[in-house]
RNA sequence: GGGCGGUUAGCUCAGCGGUUAGAGCGCAUGCUUCACACGCAUGAGGCCAGAGGUUCAAAUCCUCUACCGCCCACCA
């Protein structure tokens, strides 16, 4: 076989790129359903289209990437569906502020040039993430690319929209809801982020129209009172009871209000007394309705004053908070102010303060859709991992409210309802109707609203696979298997998801939720672009050079179901580099020395493998096992460890140097070259095919150069863990001569013995052990620099002048006479001793203990009494040593 | 106000009822050993946040407390 030269670095630079492009070329992202194979599907989280990879998106695609690549080399038709959201709010705002630049707002375009300009903006910068995916080695199905604008989407949305409305439904309904005076429409309750600020709490009187003293109320929204129809206290509070049904005044505006009694009112806040103002807060509200107040309105779209605010009119809220509270204070009606700290609502896009108001919207009753949602979790069709969320998800699904699907922005879907200008009839139709269904009118006008995005991302597991049509995809791939996310978004899109695709397909849409740790900084703070704080990936695999590779498996590798929020930095991403170097160099190692081997000769029989080679195989196939287990489950950051350990810690640390060994020894034995390089070969193909969902590039590269049947790895079946390799002798075996080898060359580090040195050894064993040992010597010799060496009878009688080591099975003795200090060495085993007696003592103690022989489970008595007696046994040794050294001194 | 996480070596984290609590990085010492100095070897470093409790046995289970973080919530 001709040996391809290999390059001594690894550069992912070099390879990435060039090898994705070879991917895609070979179709190898496609999903086609087959029947012949069992379809498997995730649906990547839309990014939005004027969004930027950020480390986010590289963790999110990174696990689903992993989990795509591995159904797929299980044999599974993976699909990995791709697509961009059109994020109405968001990217209304980023248009909008660009025209800001321009002195224009997007009334002057008017909506039709309005629209445009963001289409424009959207074929310019939307396949910018696209482009980052791919980077990253994201093995999604490009072809099956879908932006929620695509026509065939919009028609779903549209279908949805209609569906729901003929049922009743989605209404029309005039409510308190939550503004954005700076985006100037509505959003939902999940749209807005508390936060705690510092205000003040103002104390205002309101006197008696009777010329009375009135009532004194605390307010943290001064501006407000000129809206104000009531003052309320709780119907027990005697302080106030003789008040109830009499007249105060509003300040300033001194407009006579009613005193009412209502059980909402918390005595003890503030005065006990609150201001009722229906048009500007929303218990307010209620309160206002029940009581059949008037609802005043003093704040516009834009929150400014009203012209109902009279002299306030046209200042800002903040603006006319300020000034009402300086007349409060000449009009000798403050009372007092104090600091007080509470929670205020921000727009979750522009961190404008939220203004409850009053407003025209359409509304989406989920009730019914949300309690079989929350059925369907129950009954465990859609299982959350990490468990907990599960809770999360229910409590919100059993406490939740009609959803306003309406927004006050021209980029999205239209909504499909017309008016008629004559009757003023309302339909819902996927299309302009032609005439007025009920008076025939021709002259319809539509409903300038379009809808909430996340109305439209509900269906992304639907409308992807092509519904309402009943297209294959559909019937092979719903539902699908997997949705993985930040647990941001789990009111958001998880869970309307689950309804809307019980609405639509009476099927739950995936079947597992798998909820990610939220990356952060290593200080903990969020990683921000405008902070600073963040680490870019793309800046990290291309800039610094650490390689895509490097920057999954460091993501993965700490992608813990135990906690919530990955700090993350640099420095790990360099140890992944590290990882791969030496992944490389194990690599080269292995080519090197396959020289005349052909894989596809007949494996080596049992006999003609080393202890060390059954041992690495069984290792291996206990690994296999474990990595497919734990992906199964999600736990990535265990099957990334058990790879890193398996790679670093047993192949290239113990196996390739017993390899080594065993090659150099048996040059001249066909038989075992053969074995010693299936093994190398057979372990290492293996071991990058586990690892390639996590670090797809570089496995690749090594399975490319190392010999192999197909065209790629990325294809090739799943390594299945071979029960016929678990050896329990041979890990046992290894386990005592890894022990020894530790022993001496502890002994030599602390004798200061130069490493290139040899140094005689002597072992002294029971039988068994020596024959493991016996097999041992050219390891002993390799990895320990110890020849020769002397395999004894315990019985046999120790020589002078040793250094020693106790370990359980096995007694080592450097004989250096002379080099050896007699009182140092002494002072060391006594150390050694004193330690063990310590345990000795500890478990002998328990041992005599009644309660534990009586009551702890017989196997692990059993198991302390052996080990204090293997401990016993150690101590006499070493006290024997201790003799021996003291007879010499 | 309600709920959920976290607190283990200098740092980032495993371990979640049973041998002497682990890893990587960092640190110390020694090595240009024929895959690899992005490396090899050896070593130092921990009353597992605190206080109670359950158990033959607790870092691990329960209760409380403290601090850090997140989510939900109509306390004006």
């Amino acid at each position: 076989m001709a040996r391809t030269t290999i390059p001594t670095t690894y550069d992912p630079r070099q390879v990435e790129v060039a090898r994705y492009r070879i991917w895609k070329e070979a179709g190898y992202f496609r999903a086609v359903p087959d029947p012949a194979r069992r379809p498997w599907a995730v649906m990547m989280p839309l990014p939005n289209v004027t969004g930027e990879l950020h480390i986010g998106h590289a963790l999110n695609n990174s696990v689903q990437d992993v989990l795509t690549r591995f159904r797929r080399m299980q044999g599974f038709c993976a699909l990995y569906q791709p697509g961009t959201d059109h994020a109405g709010i968001a990217t209304q705002n980023v248009v909008e502020r660009e025209l800001a630049r321009e002195g224009l707002r997007r009334e002057d375009l008017g909506r039709e040039k309005f629209q445009e300009r963001v289409w424009a903006w959207v074929r310019k910068y939307g396949s910018i993430i696209y482009s980052q995916l791919e980077r990253l080695g994201i093995s999604c199905d490009w072809d099956r690319k879908v932006f929620t604008l695509d026509p065939d989407y919009s028609r779903a949305v549209l279908e949805a929209f209609v569906r729901l409305y003929r049922k009743g439904l989605i209404y029309r309904g005039r409510h308190m809801v939550n503004w954005c005076p700076r985006c100037e429409t509505v959003i939902s309750d999940l749209e807005v982020v508390h936060e705690e600020v510092d205000s003040s709490l103002w104390y205002v009187r309101y006197p008696g129209a009777d010329g009375g003293p009135g009532v004194v109320v605390a307010t943290q929204r001064p501006e407000t009172i000129l809206a104000d129809v009531a003052v309320a206290v709780h119907p027990a509070d005697d302080r106030y009871r003789h008040l109830v049904g009499t007249t105060v005044l509003v300040p300033l505006v001194r407009r006579p209000v009613p005193v009412i009694a209502d059980p909402r009112v918390d005595p003890a806040f503030g005065t006990g007394a609150v201001k009722i103002t229906p048009g500007h807060d929303p218990l307010d509200h209620e309160i206002g309705a029940d009581h059949r107040l008037p609802t005043l309105v003093v704040l516009d779209s834009r929150g400014r004053m009203t012209g109902e605010a009279g002299r306030y009119a046209g200042l800002d809220r903040l603006a006319a908070r300020e000034a009402v509270a300086v007349d409060l204070q000449e009009a000798g009606l403050l009372e007092r102010v104090e600091p007080y700290r509470s929670s205020v609502g921000h727009c979750d896009r522009c961190h404008t303060v939220i203004e409850p108001s009053i407003s025209d919207q359409w509304f989406l009753d989920v009730a019914e859709m949300a309690r079989r949602a929350a059925d369907a979790i129950r009954a465990g069709r859609v299982r959350f991992h990490p468990q907990r969320w599960t809770k999360v998800a229910l409590d919100w699904l059993d406490g939740i409210r009609p959803w306003v699907i309406s927004r006050q922005l021209w980029w999205g879907h239209r909504i499909p309802v017309w008016q008629c200008a004559a009757c003023g009839e309302r339909t819902a139709d996927t299309a302009a109707p032609a005439a007025c269904p009920r008076c025939g009118g021709a002259d319809l006008v539509q409903d300038p609203d379009v809808l909430d995005t996340w109305f439209s991302s509900a269906l992304w597991p639907l409308a992807t696979l092509g519904w309402p049509r009943d297209t294959a995809d559909l019937r092979y791939f719903y539902p699908t298997s997997v949705l993985v996310t930040d647990r941001g978004i789990i009111f958001l899109w998880v869970c309307r998801m689950i309804m809307f695709g019980l609405e639509f397909m009476g099927e739950v849409p995936f079947a597992d939720v798998y909820i990610h740790p939220t990356v952060l900084t290593l200080t903990g703070q969020r990683m921000s672009k405008s902070l600073g704080t963040g680490i870019d990936p793309l800046e990290m695999a291309d800039g610094r050079g650490y390689g895509a590779d490097a920057v999954r498996f460091a993501l993965i590798s700490r992608c813990s179901q135990a906690q919530q929020d990955m700090r993350f930095g640099e420095k790990m991403i360099e140890d992944v580099r590290n990882f791969n170097t030496k992944l490389w160099n194990a690599t080269r190692f292995v080519l090197l020395h396959l020289d005349g081997f052909d894989h596809r000769a007949p494996a080596p029989a049992p006999a003609a493998l080393s202890t060390a080679d059954r041992w690495i195989r069984s290792r291996h196939a206990r690994l296999a096992g474990e990595v497919t287990a734990l992906l199964e489950a999600y736990e990535f950051d265990k099957a990334a460890r058990a790879l890193y350990d398996f790679i670093w810690g047993e192949f290239c640390d113990w196996y390739v140097e017993m390899a080594k060994a065993d090659l150099q020894r048996e040059a001249g034995d066909p038989v075992r070259r053969h074995a010693v390089q299936h093994t190398l070969w057979v372990v290492l193909s293996r071991t990058v095919q586990l690892l390639h969902p996590i670090m797809p590039f570089i496995t690749e590269e090594v399975w490319q150069l190392l010999p192999h049947d197909g065209p790629s790895i990325m294809v090739s079946p799943w390594p299945q863990p071979d029960p016929g390799w678990v050896d329990h002798q041979a890990e046992a075996e290894v386990a005592v001569v890894k022990d020894t080898i530790r022993a001496i060359r502890s002994l030599r580090a602390e004798l200061a013995l130069p490493p290139g040195r040899r140094v005689p050894v002597r072992l002294r064993a029971d039988g068994p052990t020596r024959a493991m040992l016996e097999r041992a010597r050219p390891y002993l010799a390799d990895l320990a620099r110890a020849e020769p060496v002397h395999l004894d009878d315990p019985a046999v009688p120790r020589p002078a002048g040793c250094a020693a080591a106790v370990l359980p099975q096995v007694e080592v003795l450097l004989p250096l006479a002379g080099l050896v200090d007699a009182a140092r060495e002494q002072a060391r085993l006594r150390k050694t001793v004193d330690q063990v007696e310590a345990e000795i003592r500890r478990l002998e103690g328990r041992l005599q203990d009644h309660e534990f022989t009586a009551r702890a489970p017989a196997e692990i008595v059993a198991q302390q009494r052996q080990r204090a007696e293997e401990l016993r046994v150690r101590a006499r040794r070493i006290r024997e040593l201790l003799e021996a050294l003291a007879a010499e001194g």
